[in-house]
DNA sequence: AGCAAGATCGGT
DNA sequence: CCGATCTTGCTG
């Protein structure tokens, strides 16, 4: 039951991200705490990374990606779907994890569905937030990694398009 | 001011 | 495969 801290954020995304399979993400909803176990999780990683929402500069949405890591990232896609990104890395390097799937909810935009997250919990702090964060599992700690090419971003160009910086549990 | 596109999802 | 739905960022 011990949150995750600054430290465990502000490293680079690439230990980050695969680091928060099996974590536990916690949120008070309707004055309630639940726990979900995260399952999919995938690394978006600097400027130079053609998918990632900074590689155009920084932009009144994206802004939070130059703050360090730990704030959250959320925003608007089609219109319909909140997706949910922890920023990861130091001050000025933007980086964030997108939330792909919890126990029970698998994709990102049906996850923040269930869980009521939208636009107000932009720039969020994980550490020290009271209706949002991340526990570390007591129940278990060693968990099978899978590594895959990140889901929706054909305009990123072969490259980018195939790092595999999707990570999920092995069932 | 106008427009095209998007880190998705559910239904054909 | 296609449409829903609306914010964003780019162009002029």
């Amino acid at each position: 039951m011990k949150r995750l801290d600054r430290n465990f954020f502000i490293r680079d995304v690439l230990e980050v991200a695969p680091e928060l399979l099996g974590k536990i993400l916690v949120i008070k909803k309707d004055g309630k705490i639940e726990r979900y176990m995260i399952t999919e999780v995938e690394a978006y990683r600097g400027e130079e990374d053609l998918a990632c929402h900074a590689s155009k500069g920084k932009t009144r949405r994206n802004e939070v990606m130059y703050d360090i890591g730990g704030k959250i990232y959320v925003y608007l896609i089609y219109g319909m779907y909140w997706m949910l990104n922890f920023v990861t890395g130091e001050k000025d390097k933007p980086q964030a994890a997108l939330i792909r799937s919890i126990e029970g909810f698998d994709g990102p935009g049906k996850l923040t569905k269930h869980l009521k997250i939208d636009k107000s919990f932009y720039g969020e702090d994980l550490t020290t937030s009271k209706r949002i964060w991340v526990e570390e599992n007591i129940n278990k700690n060693n968990f099978e990694i899978m590594s895959l090419p990140r889901v929706g971003i054909d305009y990123a160009g072969e490259y980018w398009k195939n790092v595999p910086w999707r990570f999920l549990l092995k069932k």
